[in-house]
DNA sequence: ACAGATTTTGCGTGTATTGAAAAATACCCG
DNA sequence: CGGGTATTTTTCAATACACGCAAAATCTGT
């Protein structure tokens, strides 16, 4: 879907093409692509004349962008440019990255999914879409909840260590919202070990009576755990048999959305 | 030394700097520090016409490096610049070489530590590992400090000799966050001094009331210090009776990643 | 020391970029 | 609704600027 609610659209004049700086992006592009990269080497790949990718370099270098090894006469991607990007993530990029993912997985399960990250030791819920089922979820954006008995909060748990997951669980007992809650540090942990092996998580009503999460995390770049996503549904609707097959479907969903942030794993 | 000098308003350019490129790459920087981003908003913190900066942003835009907000009609970085970005850890291989240790680290000790580097003036946060406690640190990737207030400033100095530090520092004083904070370039250099018989560096409470840090630096297989690992906590987790071994903790953390890059020291 | 490849610099040319201003659109408030 | 204001896109002519050529440095291997 194109942004067409601009009716002053009407020239087929492509504007804002830069070419300087197109060719600089390329550059940078080619830079995080590639191992080896001489300025020759550079300026081929991105079809320059060896002075045109020489100055855009030295731009980008006083920049900060771009990096000289002056021992191997190679470059390289710089600070800045992390600094750069890294600051998408914190700007709702998260977000953006995993949107399309679980709308799609909304259009083809009809159930609600959420978005969730980890903060201090709670899942914050961040992004969600709607199931066009009546029946309402409880949970809304910028909702907080407790990590041992959501499948969100498993999800994340995912790629720590048990220690670590020790920690942030705290001694226990946990307080059970319904008798299905798993109240003990240990409990919970073989539950993460399951989860791990089968590539979800599951809330298997533990939070409310009646409620089902199928959940999965999401990695970034660097494979660490950086927020899961979740389906969340009447228990009815999710039945045992089918437990395997959405967990698969929302699995996908999450690694599709780790893809898109430059995890090869 | 500027030789030749072209009458009337514009600047000339300098040897191997292009300025349409420069306009882009300030754009991108604007767009990751700032919070609400509109295209005016955008194009006055930058000093471009509105005009200028729309053709940039597109450019911007059509290669992924930022986002347009259709509803909010605000503007922020776009995945392709995390992508790129991202290219920067995998080059350099220090946030891997010291990622493992930090974990350790923080198993151990349950305190947040953080990896910086250098960058002109500033020390750049480029990697994080939380502790579980539930005080939270103000720090964040792609953060930047001042050298004179925090233990990775002071870590990253102790193998330059005093005149560049001082040169790096700048004439002082400085800026006094709490009534701890060093503001003389002299006060700041004695405690150099001490860092570097210690072996690890100290801020207390300089930069933040009821906040210490303790920092130690990394070596490359040269010697020279690329970066500086610190443990954060609050004061009262760091009594002077536990300085000397938490000291000489991390020290050994910041020494192993300086094994890992080859430092035979 | 020599040849060959690569990186920097200088320079004239042509055009891609620019800012003003206008047009289109969103926003505000009575 | 409707007119006023702020913001965004588009148009357009002028020229500052980026381009590529070619030559000069610099590096690399034998």
């Amino acid at each position: 879907m194109e942004n067409k609610r601009r009716p002053g659209r009407t020239r087929s004049t492509e504007v804002g093409e830069v070419r300087t700086l197109e060719r600089g992006l390329h550059l940078l592009e080619a830079l995080s692509e590639a191992e080896t990269l001489s300025l020759s080497e550079l300026a081929r790949r991105t079809e320059l004349s060896p002075s045109t990718a020489y100055r855009l370099l030295e731009t980008l270098r006083k920049r900060g962008f771009a990096d000289w090894d002056e021992d191997r006469g190679l470059w390289k991607v710089g600070l800045r440019a992390y600094q750069v990007g890294s600051a998408f993530l914190t700007r709702g990029g998260l977000v953006d990255a995993a949107m399309p993912e679980m709308e799609k997985l909304v259009d083809e399960l009809n159930e609600t999914v959420n978005l969730a990250v980890l903060d201090g030791n709670e899942a914050v819920y961040i992004a969600q879409v709607e199931g066009r089922q009546l029946i309402r979820m409880f949970t809304r954006i910028g909702a907080r909840a407790p990590l041992y008995c959501t499948g969100v909060g498993k999800a994340l748990l995912m790629g720590h260590s048990e220690a670590e997951t020790r920690r942030m669980l705290g001694a226990g007992p946990f307080r059970a919202f319904t008798d299905k809650t798993l109240t003990s540090p240990e409990a919970f942990l073989s539950a993460i070990g399951e989860a791990q092996k089968r590539g979800f998580a599951l809330d298997n009503e533990e939070r409310e009576e009646g409620v089902r999460c199928i959940a999965a995390p999401v990695r970034d770049n660097r494979g660490k755990v950086v927020a899961s996503m979740s389906l969340s549904a009447p228990a009815s609707r999710v039945p045992d048999e089918r437990l395997d097959g959405l967990g698969q479907r929302v699995r996908r969903a999450a690694d599709a959305v780790s893809a898109r942030l430059g995890w090869a794993g």
